[in-house]
DNA sequence: CAGACTATACGAAGATATTCGTTGACTTAC
DNA sequence: GTAAGTCAACGAATATCTTCGTATAGTCTG
C-alpha cells in the first residue's frame, strides 16, 4: 500500500468532489463538476479510472455503476500538497507561507481567530 | 505588460536560483541546479528560452553569455502559487491552510513566533 | 422483447511539459 | 591562426496530461 503520487490540476477536482460527497459513481462526480466547468462525461470516466490504476481513488465494483472512493482522507493529501508547496516554492519557510497567503487574500476575523487557536494549541503533545 | 503564467515544476526550480542570487547566465543557473538536481545544460537553456518567451523572465541580450532576470519578484509569484493551491486544494479555508501546512512540518519556536507577528500587524492598513 | 437509455472499456488525438543532441557562431589560449 | 572550449538556436524525441469518440454490453420501459 505505497503512497499515492500528487494528483494533477484535473485530478484533484474528481477528488474535491469525493471528499464533499463522499463514495460517487461516474455520473454523480460528472454532474457535480458540470455546475461548474463543462467536461464530458467519458473524459471524467477515463480520469477515474486512471485514478484507480494511480492508487487515488478506490473503485467498488458495483453493478452497473462502479462507485469511487479517495484513497487518502482529505487532509492528508492537503498536507503533501502543502508541503510540496512549500519546498518548491517557499524554500521551506512557513513563515513565508502564511505571509504570502494572508497577503495575497483577505482572511476573515473568524479564519484569523480559528489560526490563532491552532497556534495556541500547537505545542500540546508535541516535546 | 500582462501577467506571467503559472511557472511549471521545473521553471520555478529555475526561478528559484534567479531569486536567491539575482541575475543569472545559463551556466549559473544549470550550475546551481546541478548541486541538487543533475540536468542537462541544454535543457536548462531550453526552459530559459520558454519563460522568456512566456514572460516569466527577461532576458539582457550580453554578448556571449545572456543575463536573465526573474520579471516578478519572488513574493509576487508565491502569492500567485500559493492562492492557486488555496482554491484548488482548501476551498479557499486559509485556517485549513495553515493548520495542514502547521500539522505536516513542525515550525521552529522562530517561525511560530514571526507568524503570530504577522497575525498582530495584519489588520494595519487595512479596514 | 425491442428501443431508448446508461454504463464501462478502449484507443487515439491534441496539448503541454521535459529532456537533450546537433549545429554553427564566437572566444580564448596557445 | 588554429584547436579547444563556450555559447545560443533549433528541432526532435519522450513523457505526461487532458479530452473525447466509438464500441459494446447491461438495464429499464412499454
Amino acid at each position: 500500500m505505497e503512497k499515492p503520487p500528487k494528483p494533477t490540476e484535473a485530478e484533484l477536482a474528481i477528488l474535491g468532489v469525493l471528499w464533499q460527497r463522499g463514495p460517487c459513481t461516474v455520473r454523480q462526480v460528472y454532474d457535480a463538476l458540470n455546475a461548474t466547468k463543462k467536461t464530458g462525461y467519458t473524459t471524467v470516466l477515463k480520469f477515474m479510472q486512471i485514478m484507480t490504476e494511480k492508487g487515488l481513488v478506490t473503485r467498488d465494483e458495483a453493478p452497473y455503476a462502479h462507485v469511487y472512493q479517495a484513497r487518502l482522507p482529505q487532509e492528508q493529501a492537503q498536507r503533501t500538497l502543502v508541503t510540496d508547496l512549500l519546498d518548491r516554492a517557499f524554500e521551506g519557510s512557513m513563515s513565508g507561507l502564511v505571509l504570502q497567503a494572508l497577503s495575497a487574500r483577505r482572511a476573515s476575523p473568524e479564519e484569523l481567530s480559528e489560526i490563532r487557536k491552532i497556534l495556541k494549541n500547537y505545542d500540546r503533545g508535541a516535546k
